[in-house]
DNA sequence: GCATAATTCGGTCGACCGACCGAATACCTA
DNA sequence: TAGGTATTCGGTCGGTCGACCGAATTATGC
């Protein structure tokens, strides 16, 4: 049972890799299952026995990325030798990591299969709202540090921020940076802003 | 040769609301050539015979919209009797339209689909860089009127505005304003911030 | 080593898609 | 009204998709 088990965990692996793979290069209207199966080296019919279906492996594969992806982030907002601005900072290089390795491309295509899907959307959902608490979380200890955060609360600033990394990728993707469009760039410099109110904070 | 002009047009027309429709309800991936001829209660071929094919279809539609809106948009910020913080105000309100009617979806499912067609990308993109081109043109004039963009040249707010408002969208279509995340909420707190700069401004 | 269950495999089925075609019709010109 | 062109129409073709099935293979417990 041990070794059998040990397989189809490693089976299910692949495929969740090869379908991230598959998204990554086509979208997600251009991912079938045949694609997946075929990146992966294993029949068509192991996507059904392990995921039941095509969006029983789009939904796992969700919880895959973000997973790893909430973990690193969670870490590094933990780590208390770290300023607001270098947290921030740390942020737009995960950013420009996730570009590089495709995990960009593979959350904004599932992010664009929920406005359709409402299983997808379910867990997409849950997915990125664990992010906004994070981000709260640290809006909140910025709330403290600085002088206030102006007139928004903690969880404006989440949503506002959240909003402007997803806005971002998704114009990244579309080639917006290409044609000049500054959108890198003007995420990082807020980290020159959120500098600027540390020099100025009277509360260190 | 006028009245049969007359007709062509009105039949793209009522297949470009109709695949607006269709692209509204179904989304992208879930959007056939048939749905749409069938919305627009006229034969297949028809948009074979007018936009060439599924994609040319697609092109046609982001023209048709971006056009209407970049148009509202441009007349709005060319008011002069509006401060800043109300026109920050009034994009909001456009914003709440915009996904009333149905707009929003529309245009981001565009955006996703040109993540895999490079040819509809290069016409999204010029349709959105037109909007940052206009919204860096407002930064110009806050940067004279309030005291200067901080860290931000005109060109980065406008990208991070755009980002903002694009990310706000996505979110928004995947329900997270429904589960607690206020995320059209922040936009609107952003024109707060606008009318605190503009009392403070040294410059008035 | 034998029986049983778990897993893997190739193959196929019905549905749907975009594209295309040639006939039929409506329209304008003269 | 006659002739020619622009438009509309129903129908079909090749191809791809997700889903499913039953046999074959492998691993496990006794």
């Amino acid at each position: 049972m041990a070794r059998a088990l040990a397989k189809k965990v490693e089976t299910s692996t692949m495929l969740l890799e090869a379908a991230k793979k598959v998204l990554r290069q086509n979208g997600h209207s251009g991912l079938s299952t045949r694609d997946v199966a075929a990146a992966a080296g294993v029949p068509l019919s192991q996507i059904h026995y392990h995921f039941g279906s095509k969006q029983g492996l789009m939904l796992a594969l969700f919880d895959y990325l973000n997973a790893q992806l909430l973990d690193r982030q969670n870490a590094m907002f933990h780590d208390a030798t770290l300023s607001l601005s270098q947290r921030w900072d740390r942020a737009c290089d995960y950013l420009d990591e996730d570009i590089a390795s495709g995990y960009v491309r593979v959350l904004q295509e599932l992010i664009a299969a929920s406005w359709s899907d409402p299983e997808v959307a379910k867990v997409v959902r849950s997915g990125l709202m664990s992010w906004l608490e994070l981000i709260a979380e640290v809006a909140r200890q910025a709330d403290k540090e600085l002088d206030g955060l102006g007139p928004f609360s903690a969880g404006e600033v989440a949503a506002l921020v959240s909003s402007a990394f997803i806005g971002a990728e998704s114009l990244y993707l579309l080639g917006a940076e290409k044609k000049g469009g500054p959108v890198r760039q003007s995420l990082r410099r807020v980290g020159d802003a959120i500098r600027m109110a540390e020099g100025k904070s009277s509360k260190r």
